[in-house]
DNA sequence: CTTCTTCTCGTCAGGCTGACGAGATAGGAT
DNA sequence: ATCCTATCTCGTCAGCCTGACGAGAAGAAG
């Protein structure tokens, strides 16, 4: 059952696609990217963005490009990493399609512009996201989405890829609060944030206000993962 | 870049493979299965047991195929879970091959018997794995794959993969300790397994010697995460 | 019976966490 | 100007968990 080299007819072949997760905090609350399906199958559905891997182009190269046309966003701004190949054999009714997920960190984007390739993408509520009846297998991956990120800030400094460059550890909480879908004693979350170095590292400009006393800004720090970690 | 229905010529054709990692501890020593590549590319090298995926078949259904195959080992006896996929251009100098990696942890598996399909696979240190050169880009499978078990028996319980139906707290040590690659205090480690309910549940036989006091036989629990996690 | 080995149970100091008090510093109302 | 309110920041304290380590229990070997 070894392969038998330069014969395309011995495999099968297989279409290819990136589907995208893309999270981001508005509001307080947990957002997703989603598109409006133009075509059948589950035509006018809420789908994930995605598309077809060129055959010449890298997982994460078709990824980033499908982030870009869909909805404007340079990867440079945002976290990406693999989440999770979806292959069931009868998860589009058309062809045999394996898809290799996606899932992209991003900060509070602004909502998607008319008249562009993204026109018909729209941020929802995750919570609303998982309850909607999505194409393909994508409530599933958006499922599965969500628990990475869930575990992932808890062990890692990757809450910060939803903040802009610099942000105050209320919003930093904020964040949490949000994907976790908790609250959280801003008091003890101060202490533990500032005590993990190179979680975050202090701005020069030292102020913002919000109603009550000013609070400090901060960068993402050089540090990558928590010790000991923040438990939900 | 939308998907066109039905017409097989607009998307580009792959190859999709099933790549394994089985791990195992030997001898208190943790263990990667090999088998040795007998055409080109890479003749010759040690490679991950693997092949193509069936065009009907899911991707689980094929990892487990090809464990079997390969190893002769049932899926029914060790942990399977889907890894990530690699699918960079130019992986196989044939053709545009994706791969989706999966990691096994197994108990002590008897050595691969000669005369079957899996004559030609072997356990290899996972040390000494990483040093020799491997077919494809499997090193870099291979790292993603400890350092993902790693990591995992931090915060679930599935040590108890590695190890047979029934089992003691040493060996249970033992594993940690091959898996980590580090010794850990046997004391602290025996209260800390006690102390987290459904890790582990005494079975009735309870002896079995090495020279000194007899330990306690345990299965493994109904836990499958670790709160707080055990932690390197 | 003595010695050796390994398993199992305890002890104790130090660190981290959750709960919460309280001062600091701003804007807005009177 | 003064008070009120909201938020940020720093402290306090008891309780739990961890690492380090002592010591008895239960067998094997000589």
């Amino acid at each position: 059952m070894t392969e038998e080299p330069y014969d395309p007819s011995v495999f099968p072949p297989f279409a290819v696609t990136v589907d995208l997760v893309v999270l981001t905090v508005r509001d307080g609350q947990l957002c997703t990217l989603l598109v409006e399906r133009g075509t059948s199958p589950f035509e006018g559905r809420p789908a994930l963005p995605g598309g077809f891997v060129g055959i010449d182009e890298d997982l994460p190269d078709a990824a980033r490009r499908e982030l870009l046309e869909e909805t404007g966003v340079r990867v440079r701004d945002v976290h990406l990493e693999q989440l999770a190949t979806y292959g069931s054999p009868r998860r589009d009714p058309r062809m045999r399609v394996v898809s290799v997920a996606y899932l992209a960190l991003a900060p509070n984007l602004p909502e998607p512009q008319a008249g562009t390739d993204a026109s018909e993408a729209m941020w929802m509520l995750v919570e609303r996201a998982l309850k909607a009846r999505l194409a393909f297998d994508h409530r599933r991956i958006l499922e599965d989405a969500v628990e990475r990120a869930r575990s992932k800030i808890e062990y890692t400094t990757l809450a910060t890829a939803f903040c802009g460059a610099e942000f105050t550890i209320t919003y930093l909480r904020r964040v949490y609060e949000a994907v976790w879908g908790v609250d959280l004693d801003p008091r003890n979350f101060h202490r533990k944030v500032m005590a993990t170095e190179g979680f975050v590292e202090q701005a020069d400009g030292t102020v913002a206000s919000t109603g009550g006393r000013p609070a400090q800004l901060f960068r993402a720090g050089p540090a990558t993962e928590l010790h000991p970690p923040l438990v939900r």
